[in-house]
DNA sequence: CCACGGATTGGCT
DNA sequence: GCCAATCCGTGGA
């Protein structure tokens, strides 16, 4: 059980840094939304960075428009889109005002209200142990399970309905890096970054 | 106005 | 491993 009070509710200051800073730092981070009596809550696990001012593959590379504005914000906004004709991803927004820059949230481990992240990502029970490995290791599979959508997109992350906490006891995170996963453009960038050996991770 | 492709996923060959 | 699903932003005619 995640104490949800006690812990530190990550302040403005920590994501008004720079993108690759605050994406390395987000991994081991809990993301909790908070429902009417449920509280869901994952540890982060695995990320992307995007900055719009040298990455061609982030949204905000071009000028601002109806869908990317939110990407524009000063860090510490929760920017959520639709892609495929299928799925929403969440980002976390990075930086300075205009700095166009945000952390895709590509993984968590599955903390608390696990039983509601599983009726709304499969509609059913799990079928195996195992699968739960399967619960929410995808952007689009996070959104799933969280419920996130667009009607998110553009939330106060420093407010307590979506969040981010630090937990009390820290512990050392083993650090892998690589290219982005599912990109063409700016597809050299080691911007993916995850936890080495957690069962979690996408694919 | 139309055609195309995308920060994905799951099902089928 | 390949490909359909299915919406929407973007770019060219």
């Amino acid at each position: 059980m995640i104490d949800t009070t006690s812990n530190i509710i990550l302040p403005r200051k920590f994501y008004k840094r720079p993108v690759l800073t605050v994406a390395k730092e987000l991994l081991g981070k809990v993301l909790i939304k908070k429902e009417n009596d449920e509280i869901l809550a994952g540890r982060i696990v695995e990320v992307e960075a995007y900055d719009g001012n040298i990455d061609q593959a982030a949204h905000s590379f071009k000028d601002k428009t109806k869908r990317n504005e939110v990407m524009f914000n000063e860090g510490g906004y929760f920017y959520v889109y639709f892609t495929y004709g299928v799925h929403f991803c969440c980002n976390i927004v990075t930086g300075k005002k205009d700095a166009g820059s945000a952390v895709l949230i590509r993984a968590v481990e599955p903390l608390e209200g696990i039983e509601l992240m599983i009726k709304r990502r499969f509609e059913r029970s799990l079928k195996s142990e195992k699968e739960i490995f399967n619960l929410t290791s995808g952007p689009g599979k996070v959104c799933k399970a969280f419920g996130f959508s667009t009607e998110h997109s553009g939330l106060d992350l420093t407010q307590n309905q979506i969040y981010l906490i630090d937990r009390l006891k820290l512990k050392n995170i083993n650090i892998g890096i690589s290219k982005r996963i599912g990109i063409t453009k700016s597809a050299e960038l080691m911007w993916r970054f995850f936890e080495i050996g957690n069962p979690y991770l996408s694919r």
